[in-house]
Parts: structure tokens; sequence; C-alpha cells
DNA sequence: TCTGGGGTCCTAGGACCC
DNA sequence: TCTGGGGTCCTAGGACCC
């Protein structure tokens, strides 16, 4: 049943790892913040707002961005620290909204459609925040998560805007295509070799022409996006469906023995991880980068469910042995897929019922 | 000075069954 | 003996997001 009133926020903590570093190193305020690793291979994690001055941003090269910004400071991630934070300011908001989806550790979605003064309600929330947290919170509201989001995330830091549907278009309109959710630098690529650069262009492009390009679904998709049509939920319950480990070698691998022992190494971790959640899986599957950047994926469904690191290490070893990589490996990793279905599992606690049909 | 790690979703093709 | 179409499960690759 179509509602009739719909009213999306999305919330955005601002420059949230380098923020957090901030608020136990205060003495560093105002200085250009870089947070990376500092292996060879390391990218940012997030950059202050005065290191993104200098052109650094999240996912580049840290050697890159030494270059860019030789004066940065540049603290190594404290992921531990992150999640404790990220806590406290999405427990603050729990204790006001219900309906809430997290988009990872500094993003969620809130559907505030049967809150009587959502905008006021939003307001008191950023305040408290950053009355308890010193975080500051980008807010996006909308009819949509799609409206919501783009708002946020082009109008932040401290960002704190409403838009309809309608406002969203025509104020998008002018802006290039890949401010939409969805649209990265490949189908932004895409699109411009059809003359189509702006979000503009693309609502206005020919359907028959995008539908030829992109085929039929996801023409009438990105056609749909360029005006602000989006009816996803905001679901606050999302079970995995697959979870995964990799690493990225600090020099390429050659020999096979590291490469197994690394394997067994993220099977055992995996392994662990099901366990610890009273999940199990059938699909096993590895990933092997090498060092031309080829990147392979080779997985096997297996009879039987299961939750060992020992099973899924022998699975894993035998995927990569009948690979064979013939090229020294960059990066290598596992992954674990079709997970029991929770209906089908015992319920810890409540004895198993048989129900039959009616 | 080359490009992390953890996920989701989509597409396309093949095997297999009815 | 060939012909057909749909549905499901599985694999591999790719795009995208944070």
């Amino acid at each position: 049943m179509a509602q009739a009133r719909r009213v999306i926020a999305h919330l955005d903590i601002d420059a949230f790892y380098a923020s957090v570093e901030l608020r136990r190193r205060p003495e560093l305020r105002g200085l250009p913040l870089i947070v990376a690793g500092s292996g060879p291979r390391a990218v940012v994690t997030t950059a202050s707002y005065e290191a993104r001055r200098f052109g650094v941003n999240s996912a580049m090269p840290a050697a890159r961005a030494r270059a860019l910004c030789p004066d940065a400071v540049v603290l190594a991630p404290d992921f531990e620290a992150y999640r404790r934070a990220s806590g406290e300011v999405w427990s603050l908001v729990r204790e006001q909204v219900q309906l809430i989806q997290s988009a990872g550790i500094d993003e969620a979605y809130l559907d505030l459609s049967e809150e009587p003064f959502p905008v006021a309600l939003l307001r008191r929330l950023v305040a408290r925040v950053h009355e308890r947290t010193g975080m500051t919170l980008s807010v996006g509201i909308g009819p949509s998560r799609l409206v919501a989001k783009t708002a946020s995330a082009s109008f932040k830091p401290a960002a704190f805007v409403a838009m309809s549907r309608e406002q969203a278009a025509a104020h998008f309109a002018p802006h290039a295509a890949r401010v939409l959710q969805g649209i990265g630098p490949k189908t932004a690529e895409r699109l411009a070799g059809l003359g189509i650069q702006t979000v503009g262009q693309l609502q206005a492009a020919s359907a028959e022409l995008l539908a030829q390009r992109f085929g039929e679904r996801m023409a009438c998709e990105l056609q749909a996006r360029a005006h602000f049509h989006d009816d996803s939920l905001v679901e606050p319950v999302r079970i995995a469906k697959s979870r995964s480990s990799e690493v990225t070698f600090p020099t390429d691998v050659a020999d096979a023995a590291t490469l197994e022992r690394a394997l067994i190494g993220m099977a055992a971790e995996l392994g662990e991880g099901l366990r610890a959640r009273t999940r199990r899986a059938r699909t096993i599957a590895i990933k092997v980068r090498l060092d031309d950047w080829t990147t392979v994926t080779r997985a096997r469904t297996i009879e039987c469910f299961t939750d060992s690191g020992e099973t899924i290490a022998a699975v894993a070893l035998e995927l990569l042995q009948a690979y064979g990589p013939a090229r020294p490996v960059r990066l290598l990793g596992v992954r674990v897929a079709s997970f029991e279905d929770e209906s089908d599992m015992p319920t810890r606690g409540t004895p198993v019922q048989l129900v039959l049909p009616l």
C-alpha cells in the first residue's frame, strides 16, 4: 500500500575518522590530517577538510597523499576507537528514532514518516550528538533515500537540507550525473560517450538510446534516478549474505606455501566469525589478484553447510591449486556465502515446534 | 607515487529438470 | 530422431558503495 507521506533522513558523520582522532588530539585541530596505513600499498582512509583542500581524498594511495600535502599529520587508523565512537553516536540517535538503517560506520537512513515534527527532531538530534560526542552530523531530508542522501552528500559538512523530489530534480540538474548514487566512474564514462554529462541531460535523454546502450532495465533505473524517483525502504534489519577476508601483500607473492598459509589463516578467521554468529555456509570462494591487476574468482558449493575453518580452508586450497596462479599474487581472499536459512535453524532457547500447513 | 577491505547487486551463460 | 521453453541452481565477472 502506498504511503501518503514519506520522510526519510540521511545522516552522515563529517570526516568521521579524522574527527575521532581530533577529539583525542585537540592540538591537531586546524592542521591537515590524514588517516592512512603505513604499508607501501596503503590508501587514505579519511582526510580532514584542511587536507582535502590539497586534493587529498579517501581511497587515494597514501604515498600520493603525502606528496600532495607534505605537511599533513598522518595517523594510522585505529578501527577499534572508530567503532566505539560510532556506537556512541548511533546509540544517541536510536534513543529518539526506531526505524534506522545503518549504512556503514558513519552513515544511516532514518524513516521519520510517522514523526509529527521530523525537522525539529533532527535539529535536536544534531545538537545532542554534537554536545555529547563532539561529532558533526550532516543531514539530508527528503521523500526518499535518494533525495536525502544526495542532499546530505552535496551540502556537507554540517549540512541540514530538506528537499522535495521536484526540488532535487531541479537543483541537481546542472550537476554531474556522478552525484547520483549508483552512477560510478564506469557508468559516468559510458554516459559521457552518449553526450550525457549532467543529471539534467540524463533526465532529458532519449529512453530508446539509453536502453540501446545499457539495456532496458538499467536504462529505466538510470532515468528514474535522474528524476529522483526512489521508493526503496529503510530496512532496519539486514541479514548478511556473505562474509569475506582478503589481504593485499606488501609485495607480490610467488611462493605457493606463503599463499597457502595466508589462505588457511583467513579460512580460520571466517570459521570463527561464522560460529560467533551461529551461521553456516555452503559456498566457499577464493579471490586472486595478480601483479598485473587481473582478478579471478573461483567458487565451489558443497553438499553440507559448514562453520569449520578446516573445511573452508580445504576447499579454498583446492580452488587455489586448481587455478594455479601463473603470475605473482598481489591479493588473496576467501569468501563464504549461501548461508543456511535462519528459519531452518534451531532457535536457541525455544523448543523446535512442528508446524503443519493449514 | 599506482590503486585497501568489506560488502551488495546485476548479468550472462551453462547444467539440469520437467 | 529433432524440437522447445521455463525454472532453478551455480559460477564468473563487473560495477558500485562505504
